[in-house]
DNA sequence: AGCCTATGTGACTTAAAGTCCGTTGTGAAA
DNA sequence: TTTCACAACGGACTTTAAGTCACATAGGCT
C-alpha cells in the first residue's frame, strides 16, 4: 500500500476520532483546508515537518502516529 | 527539539548500527549521497516517500523509524 | 426548491527538495 | 607524510512539495 495513501487514512482516521473537521483541523495545524483535504486523500507526498504539525494537531506522538 | 534534527541522528544512528557508508545508503535506498549527508546533518525537509525509501534500506518499519 | 456545512478538484506560483558535478576536511592505516 | 575511505560542503541545475484560490460536489435540513 502506498505510503501516501496510508498516511492520508491515518490523519483521516485519527480526524474523525477527534471529531473535527478538515477545516478545524487545518486552523490547529496551521495549515490550507485543501491541503488536508489532498493529503487525506493521498495526492500529497508530504513532508517530515507537516507530518509533524498534523500529529501535534491530532494529539498523538509521530511514533502514535505511525503505528498502523 | 528539531524534528530534521532527529530524523537526521535516527538516520546516522541505524546506519552506524548496519554498519555502512553515507553511500551504500544512497545506492539502498535510491537516493543521492550528499542528499544523505544534508539529511542526517539536520538541513532536509524530508517527504515520507524519501522516509520510507530510507526506512525500508536501514531494515526497520517506519513506526520503528520514528521510535525515538 | 433553497441554504448550509463539509469535502473534493484543477490549476497555479513560489519555495524548497533532490541531483550531479566537484572540492575540502578528517581520521586511520601503511 | 602519503594514501585511502568516508563525510561534509558548494554551486548550478531540474523537479517537486508547499501553499493558495475559485469552483464544484454531496448531503442534511426547512
Amino acid at each position: 500500500m502506498d505510503v501516501k495513501i496510508l498516511v492520508g487514512k491515518r490523519v483521516k482516521e485519527l480526524r474523525n476520532k477527534l471529531g473535527i473537521s478538515q477545516e478545524e483541523l487545518a486552523d490547529l495545524a496551521e495549515l490550507d483546508r485543501t491541503y488536508i483535504t489532498s493529503v487525506e486523500c493521498g495526492k500529497r507526498n508530504i513532508s517530515i515537518v507537516n507530518i509533524e504539525k498534523l500529529a501535534t494537531a491530532l494529539k498523538v506522538t509521530l511514533k502514535e502516529f505511525f503505528n498502523f
